[in-house]
DNA sequence: GAAACACTACGATCTTGGCCGAAGTATTCG
DNA sequence: CGAATACTTCGGCCAAGATCGTAGTGTTTC
């Protein structure tokens, strides 16, 4: 009858430390191993192969066994919001300590959220298809414009695949940014569409997306966004976005 | 540099019962004081106290002082989306024991989910406005039509309010009914108007709706649904869906 | 068949944290 | 003022569960 206890169980099952980092291992839609899930969460493999049988029977966890390794993904899309919600919250939650986020630049700056792209490109990929009208987006809800349409078939990026069980275009609060970037179908097809193209590669055992020359140049022409892919030292952060009509912070 | 740790942090907060019925309790917006909460969560005021100091701590909730009492609320719809999500999950969770929910009848059939209406009820008000064609929805959004527009103009639904800030219409998928039902400005306007027409009333210290003899009225002209609310006893769920066109199980 | 590998089951240890009784601050009321 | 109310702090008790060593099962490789 209460719902409470219900949602302890599920919140418990995520609230440990090596839990909580296997499922954000996880995040980007992989599958990853026992073994890997053990090693990115810094525990034994008995340890892990416990937390893993936990996750699994909550329905956590998807499991597919192959040969003597067993391989673990996200059970739905509805636990990878779960974990996006709480990243969400536990950035904007203890006011002080907010944005004292040194490290980690790489990540800032290009990311997988689940099946889209996430972190400062993909923001600023959000703001200029707000700007030149392509989209309508806020913190509810998107939606395509007409514009908008002939424009993505221009760019070459195939709609049709996706507008069968989703809607196109929905926001997702960016946890870095603290702004919404683009979700759904649509931004799964823009990170589909970089991926082919080569414009960002995976960053092994990582969420983490690294921009190539070849992206540099084409978000330059496709979306006006100029700037390098951040060396991963001192100098980080160095997208330049174009300024936004209505003043918004980069 | 590893996000792991911070959503275990809030996780974990959300992760023990106490705690998790205090955050339910709250999660349709209402403002309650310590007592309150501590009643509901079943726990002795000191421990009560010590849960809320972290909660408020870690940022899940916002209080106000009034004299000698605390008022708690959520401190944002980011943990209301949270808690929403993690209901989604514990309930597709187990697949075993999915839906062995006897009790609760009440709160099935209509209940607040944070500003909008949830439960049977509002998942047949959703599934009559798409049928109509007045909204459009999917898993991941929503729309308004032009046909929708001038019927919520007739219907009274000052639709102006929350055009500013938020999309008219975004779903919420329904934990006991596991389809979705009506969320954003337009699921806020439609509560707010059964409130003040007195379809529905809540019960106190709960987020169960009871659907008045006014209201079954108002819901059959308006939207076509017929039934009464449950009597709370034997015979529940007696409320009637008009059947879908395209065969989906009430 | 033996060895290496991936993973699981069990058991002992140890830390974390929830719990409430008792006592201590504010605030309101008579 | 003193009593009642609302809430917090402190301290000790106790149970839950995270951890890993050891020892197992099943699978692949040589």
């Amino acid at each position: 009858m209460d719902t409470g206890p219900k949602i302890a169980q599920v919140a418990a099952l995520i609230g440990d430390p090596a839990r909580a980092n296997m499922l954000s291992a996880l995040m980007d839609g992989r599958t990853l191993t026992a073994s890997e899930l053990a090693y990115v969460s810094g525990v034994a493999p008995q340890t892990a192969s416990g937390h893993l049988a936990k996750l699994n029977d909550a329905g956590l966890l998807a499991l597919a066994k192959q040969g003597r390794r067993r391989y673990f993904r996200l059970a739905s899309p509805h636990v990878a919001r779960v974990l996006e919600g709480l990243m969400v919250v536990a950035q904007d939650g203890p006011a002080r300590q907010r944005n004292l986020w040194r490290g980690g630049e790489t990540l800032r700056h290009a990311r997988t959220c689940y099946d889209h792209m996430a972190g400062r490109i993909a923001v600023a990929i959000a703001d200029r298809l707000v700007r030149q009208s392509h989209i309508l987006l806020d913190e509810d809800g998107g939606q395509l414009t007409d514009a908008g349409r002939s424009f993505f078939d221009e760019f070459g990026v195939d709609l049709r695949l996706a507008s069968k069980r989703r809607v196109f275009c929905r926001p997702c609060l960016d946890w870095s940014e603290r702004r919404p970037h683009l979700a759904g179908a649509l931004g799964a097809a823009i990170l589909r569409h970089a991926l082919e193209h080569d414009w960002v590669e995976h960053v092994r055992d990582s969420r983490a997306l690294v921009v190539t020359p070849l992206g540099v140049r084409g978000l330059a022409t496709t979306f006006g966004i100029e700037g390098a892919p951040p060396t991963d030292g001192r100098r980080a952060g160095c997208v330049t976005v174009p300024r936004l009509g209505s003043g918004h912070p980069g």
